[in-house]
DNA sequence: TGATTTTAATGATCCAGATCAATGTTTTTC
DNA sequence: GAAAAACATTGATCTGGATCATTAAAATCA
């Protein structure tokens, strides 16, 4: 059951298999069927999770009701409405799983309690905050500077399992078109 | 020279005058003209500054030469290319002062040396990592889903001060929309 | 397995915001 | 403090991608 959370954490950080085994003991399991949802629009981020299999979206919600995709988490990442489980204020965007999945989970106050008596885990913790930090800002970036087609084509090049696994509704919420849109550009390149 | 400096630090972590003296020791000062440049385009972000006083702007250029701010770094506040410091990889944006600036710096092997030996620094690191992800984050949310009206709204309403400091030009920039279209939308509003 | 729902593709039309252009205004510079 | 450069405003036009509509193909479900 931890195995692929003990392999992802090894991989990144130095920790002793003692400190491991107290890691493990705070995260719990959770399965989700289909088009579950994880969380609550204007409640707060309670709970950091691990994907063992599946694949979480997380998607902003338009004033118009219209849904667009921040990412999607799959099998061995970490995932949370991250802004909230920093600040503590209510998050604003959905977490839904796309695919019947399989979750371990860790709770905000055992994740922050665990950075005060583990140094090992704040090599972690800045890890992640790194690796969520540099992911964002090439997705604004990519935004800012490049229009559909160029993302697609980005999309194509470095994510190659995305388009192949998810819906073209799925590929073209990601990037910020319609379905329609994204149609159209495939039949162009 | 340190006076804001250790105020930022010491408003943010509990840090003991001994270690701050030591941190101060990293610090050296820069001044910059108005639209001197602090990088180059495709070289590793070697450097985290603090503005002491002035204004820097940090923007990516798009294929076309086009320019997009992603963000302003007024007084007492850190800046640098996080993504390109964080992963040693060459930088993707460009920062200018766009005032005549007085700014401090550390180099990244000094900052990175320090997280080593003093626990109160990696505890600074991590609220700035925090921080520097929320913003990013907000921005992102903003972008997806936000026409230009809205995004100028939420602006004066967030950020009234960069409206008032600065050109309409720049504002218009930060937004990702035409000066044109600024103007447009402030005779509406 | 057949019925319903969801997805994909393609055409027609629309719109937010870009671009180009002209004019006046402010700022910079020497 | 005059000349040059940069900035702001407003109008005219253009365009990438949205939206609406239709039909066909896949998934999903009873």
């Amino acid at each position: 059951m931890y195995q692929q959370l003990g392999k992802y954490i090894t991989d990144r950080v130095a920790i002793d298999d003692e400190q491991l085994q107290v890691v493990f003991s705070h995260f719990k399991s959770l399965t989700l069927k289909k088009n579950e949802m994880i969380n609550i629009l204007g409640t707060p981020a309670r709970r950091m999770y691990f994907v063992n299999k599946g694949c979480l979206r997380v998607y902003f919600v338009k004033a118009n009701g219209a849904e667009v995709t921040r990412r999607f988490a799959f099998e061995n990442t970490f995932s949370t409405s991250l802004t909230s489980f920093i600040s503590g204020e209510p998050l604003t965007e959905i977490t839904k799983a796309i695919e019947a999945s399989e979750l371990l989970y860790i709770t905000r106050d055992d994740f922050y309690g665990l950075l005060d008596v583990m140094p090992a885990w704040g090599k972690f913790y800045r890890n992640y905050l790194e690796f969520a930090y540099v992911t964002n800002t090439k997705r604004l970036q990519s935004f800012a500077t490049h229009d559909a087609a160029e993302r697609y084509k980005q999309l194509l090049k470095e994510s190659p399992h995305m388009v192949l696994r998810l819906s073209n509704k799925m590929v073209a919420n990601y990037l910020n078109i319609s379905q329609e849109a994204l149609s159209r550009l495939k039949s162009k390149i």
